[in-house]
DNA sequence: GTGGTCTAGACCACG
DNA sequence: GTGGTCTAGACCACA
């Protein structure tokens, strides 16, 4: 997977690399088991620090979507994440900012959902999960 | 309306100001024309520095969301913003990565529309517009 | 002649109150030996603070545009102006931004003069002068 | 390029600071692409707080003149701000309030359009756009 | 080191 | 009283 670092965007870097890789994961371009680049690999590739990959890495496994393993380096994670039952309320607060500010611009709830579903289909054409 | 700051959100109280006042717009708790304390005074009430609340309405009026009135003071704009068509690659953006980051928490498209629905339900209980 | 304030504009009223009877008296307007209404009227009659409509008539006195005489009221006194051989650099100063802001705006030198030309037409139909 | 603050004039120093980046992009001294310094060494250079110096960048920003890089720091963007159609407005309300006082102090049109070219090809010698 | 944010105290012109 | 601007000192996460 090839991880593109936009260096005028707002987003940190750091998040950047957590935002592709867990988008990797969600579309499963990235399956259980299978390696990420070494943090000075990725670093090198992206031309960041690697302080930078070691944070973004670090946060990706207290969150529970990557393994680092000593001797295999880093590995993918998916399934351990699924329990968390108070991730509705941490969407929820994700969410209502966005849905506020879409209706100031407009979109009903019918406009709102239908955007949602289109921006879900292009990011996993045939439903899979 | 009343605005209440959580100190030890990782949301920017700035931000938070934003976002409370999107609402207020949002769910017609704020109607165009009414007006919005003034900076001194939020400032004062909600007990956080007079720059930052200015920071926030600055914001609030380069998005068009409000306007200062020379005699009325800090006022609702709301209806200017609705034209701006580049929103849904913005709204884009925005919902990706919350999207990928769901897929991961075991949420299928049905499951993360029905939230949605429900979180602007919660925001607005009949859908006035 | 009717002056007519925006009071959400980012202009000063003050600033807004001279502008008006400057271009007024450009126009032709209001013409040399006329009348305008007193302070307190001018005040009443677009609803702002008195000492707001002093302000820039003392303004406009100190920059010659118009006379205060106790009986006769306020005048306009346009001829007086004409003399100052500085204002070439003040038209420099004020200008010059502008110029900058417009040829990043993507005018050329022949966009900016036609606009400069059409502005100009537009404000005296006939050049009178 | 070197920034040069006049403490006593009436224009704030932000805005001299925007100015005078402005100006250094549109005569060409600034290319796109081209690094700005770094908010605290500006503010250092020039004598001023290092918030001035922020606020400016941060409104040069939304203006779309410059553009922070996450490794190259400040740099300028230029041509992202050619498209805007309503800037004949915005500059028609600029120039307005100038050219009526011009008229008043005895310049004709044509006397008005020579001065801006002149102080145009002040601005860029040989017309370059 | 950087930009971003928050706090605090002050001055100004405006209304 | 208001918003706007400037200064000063501080903390943070990021790179």
């Amino acid at each position: 997977m090839i991880i593109k670092i936009n260096f005028s965007s707002e987003t940190t870097i750091n998040k950047q690399i957590k935002n592709q890789i867990i988008e990797g994961i969600a579309t499963g371009k990235l399956r259980r088991g299978e390696s990420l680049p070494s943090i000075r690999r990725l670093a090198c590739d992206i031309g960041v620090n690697m302080h930078t990959v070691n944070k973004a890495y670090s946060q990706l496994r207290a969150d529970g979507y990557i393994l680092i393993h000593k001797q295999k380096g880093v590995i993918v994670n998916a399934d351990q994440i699924r329990k968390n039952k108070k991730y509705k309320n941490i969407l929820e607060e994700k969410i209502s900012p966005i849905i506020a500010e879409s209706i100031c611009h407009g979109l009903n709830k019918d406009d709102f959902i239908k955007q949602c579903s289109l921006i879900f289909e292009n990011l996993i054409p045939e439903s899979k999960i």
